[in-house]
DNA sequence: TTGAAAGCGCTAACAA
DNA sequence: TTGTTAGCGCTTTCAA
């Protein structure tokens, strides 16, 4: 089972060096002779040395890895946001990044406050260098938590303080913007929305950023039904809003799922889309490419979010920083068919 | 930036007793005075001690730590696999199971031949206790290349060689067998299959299961248009299908996303479902749900065969097995609308 | 440009 | 039951 291989030691004695030399070579520092450079490599090369991770990360104190960690509530919580299209993109983009960085990614749960405080635990080990969070819920408290314990973190999304901690964002109110114009461009007059948790700071920019377009375009009352970001929520959002609107010609939905709800109501009640009601997601997710018919979305570039926040907290890890940063992107209008 | 706390020493000093002592208890062995115990966990409290976690891997050999790879092949290949619902599954299964063995998985990506070297000399260092390799290419060399390095490996799916390595598998063609016994008791009589590309066991297994059933039904020739496990290349097959066999009334996809394809341009050509032709998908993805109408599939246990992987590596990773394992899981019907 | 030597913080024989 | 001691394999001053 014993899968010991060289040592610095066996190399430096087969090179008939010093060890100081051999870890020289390997850490590519300068100031060593050409030849025994080679001669080094080449023994290097011969035996197959590997150096070895634990023994370098003791004396560095670095790992050359960070937690990507997914933080939120709830028992059935994990299982629920690893299949959600949203996570794999981020996974994508932090991969992305790091693999081009000799970092690598190491993924934990933290769905309650137990769990949490595992995590802090783990992390204070010096097991990783820094943490990506994307917290699900609101109010986390896990970005202070890691902060108190001098880990590097770097938050995706706007936290509630955003002072406390770097972290990327999305222009949400312009994306709404994006969304309304288009709406009122395709000529719709009778504009509803379905909208998210208002305690979450991005569903709230949306709703805001979506109403203040209409009202300048002289619409000041937006019906508005609630979902929670589900496919289920969606529709139930859109049956209330049919019920109290029935002659609804526009439909801005604060994600894509719940757009995509939306459409099957619409559609076994017989609406044509867009036809007789224009529909619009937001992130522009993979179900806004299945969706039938194929979704017109505010496109969030969550793999490039992501790949930020990955450069950032190397950037952290590095000492870059000695203050948190922000970095916002834009929204952009993908045109399908639904709208 | 420093962010090293108290050492083992720094508590032995101010508990008074040797490193030892607190090295006991700190990894709970008995034979220590409960006295002593006592006293040396709450200086650990009160100082806030935490173990070291490149110190102890460097005497113990071990990490607690273990891969799990993706590995196949493209440029877009990173991206796309992590937005399939299925990774999200395995990442869930896996996760469930470490995280209650204080292990956790670090998220490796090996899309090209360079990638796989990359990934072989990343555990050569000794990184990670294992790997868990998900291949989405046919023929990958990553499992041998891994075995060759002597790194524990466990993988998701029957390779090639099944005896070359550890594995968890369904029973694919009693899940094909499931699916076919469904549509003949519905009352289908001209049934067909959207299969997928027959280099892969998987999808060779469940045509062969299918095929074999309705064969003992008195059915030996059945239609089959073959995709690639997309949406669009279901739609594909569908087309292709009713071209040839207008009449056909029954249609088992080897996946669900293809099934969802065919459900499409079977509604499209005004075709009802399930009255004028039934649909069967594979896998019980989320897609399943959220297809219009919901699919009726065959459940692959993915988060089980996820959670039973990374046992095994765990398993293998204390020595318990000299020889490759493998689990095989059962498929199970799950009914919705579609047939 | 190279080498000697001192750790990094921990575990695990072995003695006591 | 406890302590002493010898490393685990590497990086990094400091001298030479």
């Amino acid at each position: 089972m014993s899968r010991k291989g060289p040592t610095l030691e066996d190399v430096a004695r087969q090179a008939g060096v010093s060890r100081a030399t051999v870890s020289r070579v390997v850490n590519g520092i300068r100031n060593v002779d050409p030849g025994i450079q080679e001669l080094v490599r080449h023994v290097i090369e011969q035996t197959g040395y590997r150096p070895n991770r634990a023994a370098r990360s003791l004396v560095t104190q670095r790992t050359e890895t960070v937690a990507l960690i997914i933080s939120g509530a709830g028992d059935t919580f994990a299982s629920r946001v690893f299949t959600d299209p949203f996570f794999g993109r981020v996974v994508s983009g932090v991969v992305g990044y790091l693999r081009t960085h000799s970092m690598h990614p190491v993924l934990l749960v933290a769905e309650s406050d137990a769990a949490r405080e595992q995590v802090v635990d783990y992390l204070s080990q010096g097991t990783a260098d820094g943490a990506l969070v994307v917290s699900i819920q609101v109010a986390d408290p896990l970005p202070e938590m890691l902060t108190a314990a001098r880990i590097p973190v770097v938050l995706f999304a706007r936290p509630e303080h955003p002072h406390l901690a770097s972290h990327v964002d999305l222009a949400h109110a312009e994306g709404a913007r994006l969304a309304a114009e288009h709406l009122l461009v395709r000529g719709c007059r009778r504009i509803a929305t379905i909208s998210a948790p208002q305690s979450i700071p991005a569903a709230r920019d949306r709703l805001d950023g979506f109403r203040a377009t209409l009202a300048s375009a002289g619409m000041p009352d937006v019906p508005v039904a609630e979902g929670n970001f589900t496919v289920d929520s969606g529709a139930a959002a859109m049956v209330e809003l049919l019920r109290d609107h029935p002659d609804v010609d526009g439909v801005f939905a604060a994600n894509d799922l719940m757009a995509q709800g939306a459409c099957q109501v619409l559609r076994e009640q017989g609406k044509r889309i867009p036809q007789d009601v224009a529909v619009i997601g937001f992130d522009d997710s993979s179900v806004a490419v299945t969706c039938r018919p194929p979704l017109t979305t505010v496109r969030q570039p969550v793999e490039k979010m992501a790949g930020a926040m990955a450069r950032l907290l190397s950037e952290h890890i590095q000492g870059m920083h000695t203050e948190p940063v922000s970095v916002l992107f834009d929204a952009e209008l993908v045109v399908r068919d639904s709208a």
